[in-house]
DNA sequence: ATAGGTTCGGTACTATGGTACCGAATCAAG
DNA sequence: CTTGATTCGGTACCATAGTACCGAACCTAT
């Protein structure tokens, strides 16, 4: 859909050329099962290497881009934002690029925030919950904020 | 399953039949839709309240595990986890309650570091993707950690 | 050169947390 | 007392992010 799959790479050909792994050393390499690699193919994630004569051959800018995948999503984005950002990053649509990344920094305060709270909310109920004292946990109690 | 509904209740029978709402009411004051109570009532979140005659009616104490439920998953904790949180609320068993409690807060102790981390990492993202610079921005670069 | 591990490409299944749709019964307002 | 909205209980479907399994081809080490 997109052609861009190396076209404008920051990596030499040189670098390109310099690396050959074979899916499953991808995988590895990325802390993933040969599945999920397919399957990110599938979404448009990562390229589909030519298959000239016996196996398809990765190399370390697949590598980085695997690793952006599981960091980003780390990040809370989901695979078709991931999608976007990795199409994007070939390309000069820096206000794009901007544009997820601040709407995702407004989305992650509003997830610390709330993880913080509920964070105070479990430890109070830990708090309170504690042996010695008798009778059921405040448990229904515990997030009354 | 577990016959612990309203049983020893923090309400008292007095309460409990103060109010009374159809299922589309608890809904809306939960926030949820009614199918998504059915949902939980199939999964053994909420109860079902016999039906006389007529239509099921619901009370302040299953508005109270309804809102429950929802901070509870803003917590973290699964649907799973929440049904056992219900089910321990009416019991004795401190320590197990303690024990989930415990590990979500570890759990979201580390959920919270990864966040702030990749909020780090799109904060500089961010900047160096400024407008005025040329050429494509760092996009892949930007989890570098 | 052959046995055992990988890869290929495909379809199907999983878990989680809902949503949608259905016909029939029931309720609430005019 | 009719009309329109809700409820009931059921089955089916959805999105997200994978995971499992398959037979056939291929690759590697002995």
């Amino acid at each position: 859909m997109v052609p861009n799959q190396g076209a404008r790479s920051s990596l030499t050909s040189e670098s390109r050329r310099a690396t050959s792994l074979t899916i499953g050393k991808l995988a590895a390499a990325g802390h993933v099962g040969v599945q999920t690699i397919r399957f990110y193919q599938h979404r448009g994630l990562l390229r589909t290497p030519p298959r000239g004569e016996g196996v398809r051959h990765y190399d370390l800018e697949d590598v980085r881009r695997l690793r952006f995948i599981r960091q980003a999503q780390t990040a809370g984005f989901t695979l078709e934002e991931i999608r976007e950002l990795l199409d994007l990053n070939a390309g000069e649509d820096r206000s794009r690029a901007r544009e997820l990344a601040m709407a995702r920094i407004e989305a992650l305060d509003a997830k610390i925030a709330d993880l913080q709270q509920a964070r105070q909310a479990l430890r109070r109920l830990a708090r309170e919950c504690a042996d010695g004292k008798t009778g059921p946990c405040p448990i229904l109690a515990a997030f009354k904020v």
